[in-house]
DNA sequence: TTAAACGTTAAAGCTCACTCTAAGTCAATC
DNA sequence: GATTGACTTAGAGTGAGCTTTAACGTTTAA
């Protein structure tokens, strides 16, 4: 059993963040203690392990509450928690493709910007071996 | 030239966004018709390109208005704005292999959830066929 | 020449994902 | 038993990045 500070450490989640997600419906059935702290399992921080994954790879939480809701819903929601999953890997195939791609135009312009201060600076050093 | 619907069609941004950006600082410069309406030039939409790519790589409005007002500045900013751009590299490559590594789990819940799925359907399918 | 289509501004409003505050409760230590 | 500090709630506030609104001016095709 793991407080909220500890699953704070853990996750790097604020203990106000693990309360908002609680809100949303992020996490679910969080047990409580005789004076209603809260007491994560290990089986919750699993499923925060995936919420962290989801969130970090450009999920809305709004779709994340969506599929934690749809786990709740038991065994015959499966399939649409495969699909949702299929498509969401998708996307994130398809944003990595784009980040590579605009790493390139980011690579040229490092480029081009090199050798422009290159050029300022040998400029700049000719200009002082004249001057004297 | 190009008016601001033009500019909307060819970056995808809305002429409202188009706006924002300008009075963010993110653009500067733009020349007006008599009229007061606003005449983009090609050199417009060029950096209009890289605004977009650094945005699209995660860099923040505030970021990327810093980098443009050096540009303003002249030659003499060349310097900071390698480093600039050199760290924003680095951040794009590394946010790529986190991506990839959170990929990893993605796929692996995809197999979990699959398998799950396959063996809750063959549940079924063994259910109907005792059932008759 | 008039209507519609498009442009202008300043400023308010919206969504997302937190983040903080206030007022109070609970647990551990001195 | 008092103090310290972590926990609780509901609800307000924040910042980023748009998005919409209102009220009005300009262009252009019929």
């Amino acid at each position: 059993m793991y407080s909220i500070q500890d699953v704070s450490r853990k996750t790097g989640l604020t203990a106000h963040t693990l309360r908002y997600y609680e809100k949303e419906g992020l996490i679910c059935g969080v047990e409580r203690s005789l004076g209603g702290f809260r007491q994560y399992t290990d089986e919750d921080l699993e499923s925060l392990g995936l919420i962290c994954c989801l969130k970090n790879t450009g999920m809305s939480l709004q779709e994340i509450a969506r599929f934690v809701e749809l786990t709740r819903q038991g065994d015959q929601t499966l399939e649409e928690r495969v699909a949702l999953l299929r498509q969401h890997r998708e996307n994130v195939v398809q944003r990595i493709a784009e980040m590579q791609n605009y790493l390139e135009k980011v690579d040229w312009k490092v480029n081009y910007f090199s050798q422009r201060l290159k050029a300022y600076e040998d400029a700049k050093q000719d200009e002082a071996q004249v001057q004297p």
